[in-house]
DNA sequence: CGGCTTTGACCCGCGC
DNA sequence: GCGCGGGTCAAAGCCG
């Protein structure tokens, strides 16, 4: 198909540039909240009216900010955390101080762009929609704070086919710019493409190739509304440890194909991930140092990494 | 040779 | 119950 600009477009953004802009997938935001030279990371929280949730929720922020922070190779202080939505209090201290500690402990590490990432609930299954968030959140926390690799239960084992319907599993939404297009050292590989109804855009899939059992999955599509932004949603945990650089996987690559390519473009490939992933993903979590490290090894690239140039991460 | 992309078909959740 | 549409499978072909 012709728009395979998709996918590579995913990949390829190896480059950083400075615009990343977060915004909620539900609704659909405005790009108000695009900073360019600031980047502002939006924590979304569907918690409409359900106050028995919002405190787990708070305690899932600070575990996300914790990772994310330690994520962030860009926390600077200029980094800006808005967080807003339904249900919890925007105005919670609690939250607020949280992220903002957080952030202003981050490691500085590279210039690299932190994609926005936005943490989206869907809401017709809300509750259940939370449950599995909380869930892989506080373990992922705790993974962390272990400083393990594992995400050993799992969430949820996949059999062979999960039919549920995403929107219901829990999952991350960044939105990142074409340039920003991260990639993260994970290794992807694109098992699908779909034209998705109301977008002119096809969505990507690809799940984790790194490990046979991982149920990592990541979907790439281009914003209908905005036309140099991608958005990345990356569902499932990633039951093994991060390579430690791109691997190598091989094959690779077949030049981007001659059709759409975004931007920048280097096929970063399937290893690439976006940094967003990263920070929240739940199975970047455990990784956060050696990401950091690994990425950063990336050098400026932004992003993480994606210093392969081109095809195939390297290969 | 191994792994990746492409792509049509199939499966099945979900809304009507 | 039916149909739509999203997500996944798997064969074929390509590339390093």
């Amino acid at each position: 198909m012709a728009e395979d600009w998709d996918l590579f477009a995913i990949v390829r953004s190896c480059q950083s540039t400075t615009n990343t802009s977060t915004t909620t997938t539900n609704s659909t935001i405005p790009s108000s909240i695009n900073s360019t030279s600031n980047l502002k990371v939006e924590l979304e929280y569907d918690a409409f009216a359900f106050p028995n949730i919002v405190q787990p929720i708070t305690n899932e922020v600070q575990g996300l900010n914790q990772l994310f922070t330690s994520f962030n190779p860009t926390t600077n202080p200029n980094t800006t955390i808005i967080t807003s939505g339904y249900g919890i209090n925007p105005n919670s201290p609690n939250i607020a101080r949280c992220i903002g500690q957080h952030h202003n402990i981050a490691p500085t590490t590279s210039s690299s762009i932190w994609p926005n990432f936005v943490q989206e609930a869907s809401t017709s299954s809300f509750n259940k929609f939370h449950n599995q968030q909380l869930q892989q959140h506080n373990h992922h926390l705790q993974v962390i704070q272990k400083q393990e690799f594992h995400v050993p239960q799992s969430t949820q084992p996949q059999t062979p086919r999960s039919r549920k319907r995403k929107s219901q599993q829990g999952k991350m939404v960044c939105h990142v710019t074409a340039d920003n297009l991260s990639t993260d050292l994970w290794a992807w590989r694109k098992y699908g493409q779909k034209p998705i109804k109301g977008s002119p855009y096809p969505r990507n899939y690809y799940r984790c190739s790194s490990s046979k059992g991982c149920t990592a999955r990541k979907q790439v599509e281009r914003s209908n509304t905005e036309a140099d932004m991608f958005i990345v949603t990356y569902t499932g945990d990633h039951n093994h440890p991060r390579p430690t650089h791109r691997n190598s996987l091989a094959g690779s690559t077949r030049t981007k194909s001659p059709a759409i390519q975004p931007p920048t473009s280097i096929s970063c490939q399937p290893n690439t991930a976006t940094s967003c992933s990263s920070s929240l993903a739940p199975n970047s979590f455990g990784e956060e140092e050696e990401d950091i490290d690994m990425e950063i090894e990336t050098d400026e690239e932004g992003e993480d990494g994606c210093d392969i140039p081109q095809s195939n991460n390297g290969q």
